[in-house]
DNA sequence: GTGACTAGTTACCAGCGGGTAACTTTGTTT
DNA sequence: AAACAAAGTTACCCGCTGGTAACTAGTCAC
């Protein structure tokens, strides 16, 4: 909460200290999401958090709040993740139809792990209105880069013309649905099930008359 | 449980009673559906059941045994709905690009509405692993149909050649996201965002070449 | 060493939600 | 009208879980 303290304070805390509390804050969000991506939220007590970390309930207590915070933080830090890779993508060069393309595969990769995967699983249901509100202002932060990327391929000719928003909510929702059946332990890599269901999206289904022959990525107008 | 009595036993309950019984229980799963989709399983107490019922708790045991009963039935309803719509839309004539529109186009339907919500919002986590068998069996059924009509649409030539499986698991989380966010009481009506979405998974985000003049369903092979 | 703070423990409480027992009311049949 | 079953109600119990109070062992600065 509180930023680094300006000068040394009579109540200087070393710095490592802070780390560790840090680190094992963390350990208790990660293994909470963990949890409730098997269980769901309200099936998990934290009792097995507490369990699955080796400590005592009331310990968990020392690095959370109460229950609510833990469940606001896995899904900020999902929604996070996912806002920080698709601002990347969008950074990078190359036409806005191979931007869209990286952030889908990058969109793959956080879904499969443990905050995305909670985030997608689980997300802001359980919290109270307030918390809520500020989750879904971090969600149409997201899905308005997204849209913009689509807008953009529009524009240049890189994409087909379609509804951006609805392309939007359609292409987000069939990649944050990989969250809800990738099982890290199964045959597919995350990395494997990202190529194909990103080749998909982009191809559709239907036959590509000359997919094969064309030459792809380039620019029809600008 | 019982079937009809095939001779009139002396304790033949009127049939209206049944029917009337029948409806009632049907009643309390949907209402229960509902509020399911609103707040989730375990935010969900009998009570709230009961009450938007207009009655008290104790009544709904008369129609269901449990709270699991509940869900389970609310999950197999949902999965029944869209495993005849695709039986449906697979029987139906034309090529299997057509054929797999159809049921696409069924399948938002019904994730739009209470059972087929509750199948993608709430699913078959909350129950015992016995019951978690028997709908893992329906879903595997439902799966294996999908794949049946994509996997008969590449032989076809009227899809684009694709891994079957993950196809199949792509595009029906893109179409079951929908039941996530959808609003029964939103702008858009539930037929709409199934003709986007459809075309948009038909058609792919990279433009196609020569899309409108050339003329679709024909046949490369076969 | 000694005081002060950190990190963790044991023991406990309160409320809620699923589920049940036993009673009352409604209505149908003979 | 009598008898009986169906439908629903009130009142209750019990286990679980989130959360807290109060205590203890380690650790750091001086």
């Amino acid at each position: 909460m509180a930023g680094a303290p300006i000068v040394a304070s009579p109540w200087s805390r070393s710095l490592d200290r802070e780390q560790e509390r840090a680190i094992k804050r963390n350990a208790v969000l990660r293994a909470a999401a963990q949890l409730f991506n098997e269980n769901g939220y309200h099936a998990t007590s934290l009792a097995m958090v507490a369990e699955r970390l080796q400590v005592t309930k009331p310990t968990l207590y020392y690095y959370i709040q109460n229950k609510e915070e833990i469940l606001f933080e896995c899904v900020r830090l999902g929604l996070e993740l996912l806002r920080s890779a698709i601002a990347a993508a969008a950074a990078s060069g190359g036409t806005a139809l191979d931007k869209l393309e990286a952030a889908m595969h990058e969109y793959v990769l956080i879904v499969t792990r443990e905050f995305g995967m909670c985030l997608i699983r689980v997300g802001e249901d359980p919290l109270p209105p307030q918390s809520r509100k500020k989750l879904r202002r971090l969600k149409a932060e997201l899905d308005h880069e997204f849209r913009t990327l689509i807008e953009q391929g529009i524009a240049e000719g890189s994409l087909a013309p379609c509804d951006p928003k609805l392309a939007a909510f359609t292409l987000a929702g069939a990649l944050s649905w990989i969250g809800r059946w990738f099982d890290p332990h199964g045959p597919m890599s995350a990395e494997d099930v990202a190529r194909h269901s990103t080749a998909l999206l982009m191809n559709g289904l239907s036959p590509r008359p000359t997919a094969a022959a064309l030459p792809r990525r380039r620019k029809s107008k600008a």
